[in-house]
DNA sequence: TACATATATGTAAGCGCATACATATCGCCA
DNA sequence: TGGCGATATGTATGCGCTTACATATATGTA
């Protein structure tokens, strides 16, 4: 390369990255000879000498949850447009496979993570901060120590609690995520709060954990039918699930055990996923705006990277409230 | 490091992958050395020498269609399980953002590239071979010249269009995917084969090209109600759609219309994506082994990575046919 | 004309690693 | 005891690139 264009290395570099002095003509020949050869860079040869992999990953716990995928496609189209790969790392919330990774990453010299943590650990970010790593988390807050892109949890769960107390619910069950997860705590948190604020007593039999997956939303829901009976005013007449997933366990349940939603009981999900808006009946939900969180997230990351020292930056989204058929019947509807 | 072991980086080298002799005292110094510095090998400059990334790339049309998450988190779990590193890309099925990826990891030297093509280029591919980038193909074949983990198509669609024959209809209408695609071309020959082999006239104009996404479906629906009445025996009385993202498309257009699935209009669905079992009338498909396609792929991948002048591997795996209510009417079902 | 600057290019070192090659020690057999 | 093979380790080179430094020419200024 260096030879077919006639000049040595350090023009060769220079010409292909615009920096020091070139003369045209010289980078002329070294343009012309890289397209005769097709040639192309060899970013990690670079990235020896540069430090920068150009690299970023996106750690969280499954694609094959639907909240993910819009994420992860928000982080990929922001950081292609500036030239970053990104590498998909499944933790399924699995302590050991998560430091695994992140054992990789650092070993990969990755230029950042995005993460949407399963394991609230302090001391593994900060191996990863050390090691001169950015990180951002998302979704998944950790105090407010980490740069953070969220939406606001306790407002979006206020907002669904509120609503269900509109329709005239007062006994609301709620459908815990993982405790560990700040995410899960913040939900509950805005439940029990709007319950308080309107003056309606908060009972904790009413409240169950999940983990996030639909399965466990089903679960949850058979123990809540369990423990009361739900045609009875002193039971529950709606359910909130901390996610979209566990709402449609939660109403496979209910329909499983012959009651109607939303006449017998209303469920509410949260994160709008797609199947919200195509299941029967039609979940009302809280929206999350899922690509833009993974896009500003990498553009977070992106912006760290040039300023490690800068201080804590905090990107939090409003949640929206989306209401359909699991919460108020429809007359005339078409379905 | 070396110097913290009291021995030279080769020996380091050595005692670190295990490869030449090393004295077990040396092993272990440096071991201990290691573990107190927290090193970490940088696999970027090892590949330098070695030629090996440890790096594949998953590039798809988009994770967001919830076909491909499944097919990712196969690849992804095959692949670090063996030490590689899994790059995500989404090309929208856009010739110049997939070309632009391709140029990306060539100049990245990822060590293969796992490739659901939307633009059928060998061209493309071949650049990638001559570069020593291993190539396997999900899902979208490209003619019989490269690897291959796919399922059978042909006889999938035969599976949907033989189920609705047997349900007695004999006008069907087939709403294909992009024309340009192999997986497209081999399911709508399914479709009309097996309407062939049963005797069944096909007639084209009932057959419409989308591009696998839900809007798609639902204006191909408009159009196949516009210029037939389905009420009519002569119009249709059912509809396969190539994939289940346009099924769903297309019975939400039937519902608006005020037409009934499956009274009215049966409709069926391919890949049996988590929507299917969800929404309602629960959608009767063909179910992909998503999961598996992604395995097999980086399986094979890296077996190809080992033998590059191997002969040719194609994996086909066997669709399933599940039956919900979208095309057969449950009687006293519970929902 | 003499010298400071801007421009242009090459040389060489180094990034973190693997490895060919040289060297050194040891055990063992003829 | 001389010599060979197995074992162990260091030195040096190169992977493909960037960049500090040296050198050289051109341009401008007093």
């Amino acid at each position: 390369m260096a030879e077919k264009a006639g000049v040595s290395v350090a023009t060769v570099s220079r010409a292909l990255n615009g920096s020091g002095y070139v003369s045209k003509e010289a980078r002329e020949r070294v343009l012309a000879a890289a397209r005769a050869l097709d040639y192309h860079m060899n970013v990690n040869a670079r990235s020896l000498t540069s430090g920068k992999t150009y690299t970023i990953a996106l750690v969280l716990p499954d694609v094959t949850n639907p909240f993910f995928p819009a994420v992860a496609r928000g982080v990929e189209d922001y950081a292609s447009d500036n030239g970053y790969c990104v590498m998909l790392c499944n933790t399924d919330g699995n302590s050991r496979k998560e430091s695994d990774y992140l054992a990789m990453l650092r070993s990969r010299k990755v230029d950042g993570v995005i993460f949407a943590v399963s394991v609230p650990s302090k001391s593994r970010i900060n191996t990863l901060l050390d090691d001169g790593i950015a990180v951002v988390l998302v979704d998944r807050d950790l105090g407010d120590s980490y740069d953070i892109v969220k939406t606001d949890n306790i407002a979006g769960a206020m907002l669904a609690t509120n609503h269900l107390v509109g329709l005239g619910h007062t006994r609301i069950a709620f459908i815990s995520g993982p405790a560990q997860l700040a995410t899960s705590q913040e939900r509950f948190s805005g439940y029990r709060d709007a319950l308080m604020s309107k003056g309606i007593p908060f009972d904790e039999r009413l409240v169950i954990e999940g983990d996030f997956r639909m399965e466990s939303g089903h679960e949850a829901m058979c123990q809540l039918m369990n423990g009361f009976d739900c045609r009875d005013r002193n039971g529950f007449t709606a359910v909130f699930a901390a996610n979209d997933l566990m709402a449609v366990g939660a109403v496979t349940a209910l329909e499983e055990s012959g009651l109607r939603v939303p006449t017998d009981v209303a469920v509410m999900g949260y994160d709008d996923i797609n199947i919200a808006s195509v299941m029967r009946p039609r979940l009302s939900t809280i929206a999350q705006p899922k690509y833009e969180m993974g896009w500003i997230a990498a553009e977070t990351i992106i912006k760290r990277m040039s300023e490690p020292k800068g201080s804590r930056m905090e990107e939090i989204l409003q949640p929206m409230l989306v209401v359909r058929d699991s919460t108020v019947e429809r007359r005339g509807a078409l379905a």
